[in-house]
DNA sequence: GTCTATATCCTGATAGAC
DNA sequence: GTCTATCAGGATATAGAC
């Protein structure tokens, strides 16, 4: 955080580390003005309301990570021309854009705000959720489904659902998987975490179609 | 919820119903004691905190679901006697105890709730979850890295933990895939949604060892 | 065990001086 | 744009009658 930037900007800022370190319904105004160095009425003088920094604090960042999504699928597509695109290079258009910011010490909190945004209560984050997230998950299953062909639209839904799900939970609290382990997995290693990630989740992909539990007649 | 039901035994069912749908630090004491229809006092009375009424909610539901998830391990190595147990058999004793219980009437709403604990702020509750979950997080890892006894064992806590959040996505939410999916997914059909994860998730274990990233020298 | 009443503190939001 | 002061209400928690 520059000192020298604007008070608007340093409440966006200060809003999003405690977001993701307490919560947001943990978060007071009252916490976020007086880390920002800055005035309660402040708030209500730039935004208006809680709600409304708040979608300022999504907005700011979901937009760049998920158009370098669409950007690196265009050219994922463009490079495979007729046929279609490789499993890994579509999760990695993905996967990349988020986890590799999760180490950039600019992102690296609103990465692990975003892994815990989808189980915030308010509707109107979740909302603005739908918003930024509409056109990313048309174009990624799309492009999902044409390779998998052999998969009905369902199907891949679900197993798309599946891949959203393990980034989730891989970013959302990245000491984890430390905990859990022992100490014998290192996150702050972001190839290797992509890496294990992709491998993972193309296999998974590319699993033989299931019947849905009725057959066998 | 009965309405014969206990007072104390009422108040632990309305506040885990109020924490599934609206969150726990959304959820004040004064709505659940409106719900449960009981004093305000009375959760004191009967717990001390609104920690402590927290702390019942869980572990009261955590408990019998991870004995059982144990109890199918057990049968599971049982069955495979000398051998080491099929990936699909450990992931249907891991998942099948939590995903069947997602269309009890009266486990739903904690299923949810499970689904969101990972990102609840409360120190507490993270110190609850993680005594809850030492002993099935060492019995599991171990099963499946007996089975992929090829893959290092960092290896396999990564890909146990990817296999966590496809879970935790997929019970922390079960609108949300019928809302991106645009209705083409039924997440009320609960043995269609286990053998897809199942088959998902067992692919993906099964993928070939990655190197780290850093290796083609 | 259950109730009323209340203590104490914190919340988001606003009015108005500077 | 930034400040102080304050509003109105909600939060958890408690004391004490019944």
């Amino acid at each position: 955080m520059r000192v020298s930037a604007s008070t608007r900007e340093r409440l966006i800022e200060t809003a999003e580390r405690l977001y993701a370190r307490q919560g947001m319904e943990a978060t007071s105004l009252r916490s976020i003005t007086a880390a920002a160095e800055a005035n309660l009425a402040a708030i209500h003088y730039h935004f208006g309301s809680k709600e409304a920094l708040t979608e300022e604090v999504f907005s700011r960042r979901l937009v760049p990570i998920n158009d370098e999504r669409l950007e690196r699928l265009d050219e994922v597509e463009a490079a495979a021309g007729e046929s279609a695109a490789p499993l890994e290079s579509i999760l990695e258009a993905f996967l990349g854009p988020a986890l590799r910011r999760s180490v950039d010490p600019d992102y690296a909190d609103f990465i692990r705000l975003m892994g815990r945004m989808y189980s915030e209560p308010s509707a109107a984050l979740q909302a603005l959720i739908g918003r930024q997230f509409e056109g990313i998950i048309r174009r990624f299953s799309a492009a999902l489904a044409r390779t998998l062909s052999h998969l009905p639209a369902a199907e891949v839904h679900w197993r798309f659902h599946f891949c959203v799900g393990s980034m989730v939970h891989t970013i959302s609290d990245p000491a984890r998987i430390e905990r859990v382990s022992g100490g014998l997995c290192d996150p702050s290693d972001v190839e290797g975490t992509t890496a294990r990630l992709i491998a993972f989740l193309a296999a998974g992909l590319k699993a033989p179609a299931t019947t849905t539990g009725r057959g066998e007649p």
